[in-house]
DNA sequence: CTTGATGCAAAGGATTTGCACAAAT
DNA sequence: ATTTGTGCAAATCCTTTGCATCAAG
């Protein structure tokens, strides 16, 4: 098992649940992927391995309450990517609204100029900042040069 | 008819849709109720009024289509807030892990904060930022003081 | 008139849940 | 053994769509 499926079986068993066959699958296909991934997709990757959508769906429940995923809604569909020892801090995202593509905006300068942000916020208004959502919408420079 | 409305229409027909008895209703609940509201609830406010849900869907559809809505979504369902001549650039929310509740941040230099990140981005990743959806999570004062 | 909009009900898609069975500690 | 997890199918929730009818320009 690699050291990643480790440090995840330490959390969801320290959580008191079960360190299942069925999940450590699913954790694995979410490792494979490395990108954006809906239940769906990950349900069609391991069917053949006899597991249900269900477990699929309670699984990725679970793991974003441990918060080992992040989840983020595109239309009526939940995407899941790794969140912790995935050496990120903020997620930011950039979506084209005609391919749909979504960009990860990893600049480093950039998230943490959006921390600073987050912290004027969490000052002004009074409030704790534990996660930020960010999804930027606009054209990507493929799809603008198509026009 | 209130100015708002009048600008409303006047963005509805200069698509080419029709200016109808239900679109206005539905705009004038929304600018009743001045804050976040579900196609459910909207629905819950005319439908003594022999309107039916899939209209007011449809509403809402095109309205953020023409870009008089903005549309966020929380858990699985979508909300909408009135977006043009309603004063704010830029849509910074932040909710609350426990009571749900939605803050809005309309701190002016915050604001342009964010929109100077967003530039930023569009330098660094050649894309062009239309519209951001920033959604901060985390506690709130009040559930932080029920702890 | 002609075209687009509406209301209703049915369909759709994503997600959750009830239940009997299986597997983990 | 006891408790939690699973697979399946049914149920649920939000949203969209087909169709006959209605209303706006």
């Amino acid at each position: 098992m690699s050291e990643m499926i480790e440090r995840y079986r330490k959390i969801i068993e320290e959580s008191g649940q079960k360190f299942t066959k069925q999940k450590q699958l699913i954790l694995e296909t979410i490792l494979e992927v490395n990108r954006h991934i809906s239940a769906n997709e990950i349900f069609n990757l391991v069917k053949n391995k006899n597991i249900g959508l269900a477990t699929v769906y309670r699984a990725l429940n679970s793991f974003t309450e441990l918060g080992i995923l992040k989840r983020i809604k595109i239309d009526n569909t939940s995407y899941y990517e790794l969140k912790i020892y995935s050496g990120k801090v903020l997620h930011v995202h950039f979506i084209c609204k005609y391919c749909k593509n979504i960009l990860d905006i990893n600049d480093k300068n950039l998230i943490l100029e959006y921390i600073k942000l987050n912290n004027l916020v969490e000052n002004n208004f009074d409030v704790e900042v534990q996660d930020a959502d960010i999804m930027l919408v606009g054209v990507c420079s493929s799809c603008s040069n198509k026009k």
